[in-house]
DNA sequence: GCCAACGTTGGC
DNA sequence: GCCAACGTTGGC
Protein backbone atom coordinates (compact mmCIF):
# COMPACT_ATOMS: atom_id res chain seq x y z
CA UNK A 1 0.00 0.00 0.00
CA UNK A 2 1.39 3.08 -1.02
CA UNK A 3 1.19 6.44 1.25
CA UNK A 4 2.90 9.81 1.02
CA UNK A 5 4.21 9.90 4.49
CA UNK A 6 3.87 13.82 4.73
CA UNK A 7 0.56 13.32 4.26
CA UNK A 8 0.07 9.69 6.71
CA UNK A 9 3.60 7.74 6.64
CA UNK A 10 4.48 4.36 9.11
CA UNK A 11 5.30 6.66 11.90
CA UNK A 12 1.63 8.07 12.02
CA UNK A 13 0.39 4.33 11.57
CA UNK A 14 2.99 3.54 15.04
CA UNK A 15 0.80 6.39 16.51
CA UNK A 16 -2.68 5.50 15.52
CA UNK A 17 -2.46 2.02 15.32
CA UNK A 18 -5.20 1.66 13.09
CA UNK A 19 -6.38 3.20 10.09
CA UNK A 20 -9.45 2.94 7.87
CA UNK A 21 -7.46 2.91 4.47
CA UNK A 22 -9.78 5.28 3.17
CA UNK A 23 -9.76 8.56 -0.05
CA UNK A 24 -9.23 5.59 -2.24
CA UNK A 25 -10.85 6.37 -5.17
CA UNK A 26 -9.61 4.13 -7.80
CA UNK A 27 -11.83 1.27 -9.08
CA UNK A 28 -8.63 -1.25 -9.60
CA UNK A 29 -7.26 -0.17 -5.94
CA UNK A 30 -10.80 -0.84 -4.14
CA UNK A 31 -11.68 -3.66 -5.72
CA UNK A 32 -8.27 -5.18 -4.52
CA UNK A 33 -9.13 -4.26 -0.81
CA UNK A 34 -12.60 -5.33 -1.35
CA UNK A 35 -12.51 -8.61 -3.16
CA UNK A 36 -8.59 -9.97 -2.54
CA UNK A 37 -7.66 -8.94 0.57
CA UNK A 38 -8.05 -10.87 3.55
CA UNK A 39 -8.24 -10.54 7.56
CA UNK A 40 -4.60 -10.81 8.45
CA UNK A 41 -2.55 -10.01 5.39
CA UNK A 42 0.36 -8.82 5.47
CA UNK A 43 1.15 -5.20 3.78
CA UNK A 44 3.94 -3.97 2.81
CA UNK A 45 4.01 -0.22 3.67
CA UNK A 46 5.47 1.89 0.72
CA UNK A 47 6.41 5.71 1.22
CA UNK A 48 5.33 7.48 -2.31
CA UNK A 49 6.66 11.13 -3.32
CA UNK A 50 9.44 11.76 -1.30
CA UNK A 51 13.62 11.29 -1.89
CA UNK A 52 13.87 8.41 -1.62
CA UNK A 53 10.63 6.53 -1.78
CA UNK A 54 10.80 2.85 -0.84
CA UNK A 55 9.24 0.29 1.61
CA UNK A 56 9.20 1.61 5.34
CA UNK A 57 7.34 -0.75 7.31
CA UNK A 58 5.12 -3.63 7.85
CA UNK A 59 1.04 -3.32 8.30
CA UNK A 60 -1.97 -6.07 8.44
CA UNK A 61 -5.12 -6.00 7.06
CA UNK A 62 -7.20 -6.40 10.54
CA UNK A 63 -10.78 -5.76 9.21
CA UNK A 64 -12.34 -6.19 5.64
CA UNK A 65 -15.40 -4.65 4.19
CA UNK A 66 -14.83 -1.15 5.42
CA UNK A 67 -17.33 1.08 4.67
CA UNK A 68 -15.05 4.36 3.18
CA UNK A 69 -16.95 7.28 5.36
CA UNK A 70 -15.22 9.98 3.76
CA UNK A 71 -17.06 9.24 0.31
CA UNK A 72 -20.78 11.02 2.31
CA UNK A 73 -18.80 13.59 3.65
CA UNK A 74 -19.47 16.65 1.66
CA UNK A 75 -16.74 18.71 3.83
CA UNK A 76 -13.78 15.96 2.72
CA UNK A 77 -11.79 15.95 -0.80
CA UNK A 78 -12.60 12.41 -1.61
CA UNK A 79 -16.66 13.18 -0.81
CA UNK A 80 -18.67 11.72 -3.71
CA UNK A 81 -21.83 12.71 -4.26
CA UNK A 82 -23.00 10.04 -6.41
CA UNK A 83 -21.96 7.03 -3.93
CA UNK A 84 -25.89 6.12 -1.29
CA UNK A 85 -25.47 5.17 1.64
CA UNK A 86 -27.70 1.95 0.98
CA UNK A 87 -25.02 1.18 -1.35
CA UNK A 88 -21.38 2.65 -0.95
CA UNK A 89 -19.30 2.38 -3.74
CA UNK A 90 -16.02 3.04 -1.75
CA UNK A 91 -15.07 0.15 -0.14
CA UNK A 92 -11.79 -0.03 1.64
CA UNK A 93 -9.96 -1.96 4.94
CA UNK A 94 -8.49 -1.53 8.34
CA UNK A 95 -4.89 -1.70 8.34
CA UNK A 96 -2.94 -1.78 12.12
CA UNK A 97 0.34 -0.94 12.28
CA UNK A 98 3.15 -4.04 12.64
CA UNK A 99 6.76 -2.37 12.62
CA UNK A 100 9.02 0.54 11.19
CA UNK A 101 11.34 -1.51 9.07
CA UNK A 102 15.07 -1.35 10.58
CA UNK A 103 15.69 0.63 7.76
CA UNK A 104 13.59 2.12 4.84
CA UNK A 105 13.88 -0.27 1.51
CA UNK A 106 14.64 2.20 -1.23
CA UNK A 107 12.75 1.70 -4.89
CA UNK A 108 16.40 1.95 -6.24
CA UNK A 109 17.42 -0.87 -4.19
CA UNK A 110 13.81 -3.22 -4.87
CA UNK A 111 14.82 -2.52 -8.85
CA UNK A 112 17.75 -4.21 -8.57
CA UNK A 113 16.38 -7.13 -6.34
CA UNK A 114 16.32 -10.14 -9.72
CA UNK A 115 13.41 -12.08 -7.66
CA UNK A 116 11.43 -8.68 -7.58
CA UNK A 117 11.47 -8.27 -11.06
CA UNK A 118 7.11 -9.40 -11.80
CA UNK A 119 5.96 -6.63 -9.00
CA UNK A 120 3.45 -4.63 -10.33
CA UNK A 121 5.42 -1.78 -8.09
CA UNK A 122 8.23 -1.80 -10.22
CA UNK A 123 6.20 -1.64 -13.94
CA UNK A 124 6.81 1.61 -15.87
CA UNK A 125 3.69 3.99 -15.16
CA UNK A 126 2.23 1.66 -12.40
CA UNK A 127 0.46 4.52 -10.03
CA UNK A 128 -1.98 2.14 -8.17
CA UNK A 129 -1.91 2.96 -4.58
CA UNK A 130 -2.90 -0.73 -3.99
CA UNK A 131 -0.60 -3.56 -5.40
CA UNK A 132 -0.84 -7.18 -4.97
CA UNK A 133 2.89 -8.91 -3.64
CA UNK A 134 3.24 -12.47 -3.61
CA UNK A 135 4.05 -14.00 -0.62
CA UNK A 136 8.21 -14.31 -1.99
CA UNK A 137 8.12 -10.71 -2.62
CA UNK A 138 7.45 -9.68 0.93
CA UNK A 139 9.61 -11.98 2.61
CA UNK A 140 12.41 -10.87 0.17
CA UNK A 141 11.75 -6.99 0.95
CA UNK A 142 11.67 -7.58 4.31
CA UNK A 143 14.65 -9.73 4.89
CA UNK A 144 17.01 -7.06 2.80
CA UNK A 145 15.63 -4.46 5.50
CA UNK A 146 16.85 -6.91 8.48
CA UNK A 147 19.77 -7.43 6.28
CA UNK A 148 21.98 -4.21 6.16
CA UNK A 149 19.70 -2.68 9.08
C1' DG B 1 9.33 21.74 -12.04
C1' DC B 2 9.10 18.31 -15.72
C1' DC B 3 6.92 14.80 -17.95
C1' DA B 4 5.36 9.95 -18.97
C1' DA B 5 1.66 7.09 -17.96
C1' DC B 6 -2.82 6.32 -17.35
C1' DG B 7 -7.67 7.04 -15.47
C1' DT B 8 -11.76 9.86 -16.06
C1' DT B 9 -14.85 12.92 -18.32
C1' DG B 10 -17.84 14.43 -21.70
C1' DG B 11 -18.99 15.66 -26.53
C1' DC B 12 -20.42 13.40 -30.37
C1' DG C 1 -19.01 3.34 -27.74
C1' DC C 2 -15.18 6.21 -29.38
C1' DC C 3 -11.68 9.23 -28.32
C1' DA C 4 -9.65 13.84 -27.34
C1' DA C 5 -8.95 16.68 -23.53
C1' DC C 6 -7.90 16.99 -19.06
C1' DG C 7 -6.38 15.79 -14.36
C1' DT C 8 -3.53 13.09 -11.32
C1' DT C 9 0.30 10.33 -9.91
C1' DG C 10 4.85 9.90 -8.78
C1' DG C 11 9.74 9.21 -10.08
C1' DC C 12 13.31 11.99 -11.32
Amino acid sequence: MKTEPDTFGIDDLARVKLEPWSGVRNFQARNLMRDEMRVGDEVLFYHSSVAPPGVAGLARVCRTGVVDQTQFDAASPYHDPKSRREAPTWICVDVEFVEKLPRLVPLEELRGMAALADMPLLRRGMRLSVQPATADQYKRIVAAARRRA
